[in-house]
DNA sequence: CCGGATCCCCTGAGATACTG
DNA sequence: CAGTATCTCAGGGGATCCGG
């Protein structure tokens, strides 16, 4: 292991703290996909939910137009996070599930859920700050 | 505990399986704002690298805008994840440096980073065998 | 010379209408 | 009902300019 670069900012290693620049390149990819707004809440969605269909997981989800549900759905398919079942019957009905991964994906994104929770005050409490340092920071320039 | 709907879809029950409809939208509105893409990366690599300035940031980062580099690390501020430390010096100096938040975070994130790390080939194959299978539906439609 | 603000262009997201 | 097609416009990328 010659290249054993400790993280010095803390003590929980990175987890891309990889050795192989192409394994990171890969990983960030994927990171790139996931870490969006709307992958994660169908994602969490599709976990409370179970088996929905479009317009079902479009009103649970919230705020998501058509377009974008469609597109991420379908990135999602591709990526092997859910299962798209068409049923050829009319009116048409089509239904999605999370497959094994996305389930998998959804546990590790968990955390994050547990930290929005967890933190919410301290944002809050954050922004509230900024913003006054910032209008402060207006008054008094010099 | 009077409202405790189990997931019908899972044993690890989802995060925000809240009673209250507030609190659910306040969590999601801060999910909608870390679950980015940008974001995310930032938040990896100041966990990586521990304090360090918006040039060497952004090609640490790689491949984002300084425009959306400022634009990221400014809401990042905002919401209390980073700090950001400005020289009075010539030339000018600022760097950037996660706050106990944004550890915390990025410890929360690490799931997913392992996650994807884990899962790279599965996500791959998926990806090859879906591409196949949309080839394939435009020869067979019927 | 660094951090970032600004301008311009183009992708891509939102809203609406239409179709199988 | 579940999309697709079309239009529009905000938002992101790239280059340039600016203040310190």
């Amino acid at each position: 292991m010659t290249n054993e670069k400790v993280g010095s900012a803390g003590d929980h290693v990175a987890p891309s703290d990889q050795t192989d620049p192409e394994l990171d390149v890969l990983v960030r990819e994927i990171i790139g996909r996931v870490a969006d707004k709307w992958t994660m809440l169908i994602l969490e969605t599709l976990e409370e939910g179970g088996r929905l269909r479009f317009t079902q997981l479009g009103e649970l989800v919230g705020g998501i137009s058509q377009k974008m549900l469609t597109k991420t759905l379908r990135q999602m398919e591709a990526d092997g996070l859910l299962t798209r079942t068409v049923y050829p019957v009319i009116p048409p009905k089509v239904d999605y599930e999370l497959t094994e991964l996305g389930r998998n994906l959804s546990s590790a994104f968990c955390g994050v859920w547990l930290w929005a929770e967890r933190y919410r005050e301290d944002i809050a409490r954050a922004r509230q700050s900024f913003t006054q340092r910032a209008e402060h920071a207006r008054d008094k320039p010099a």
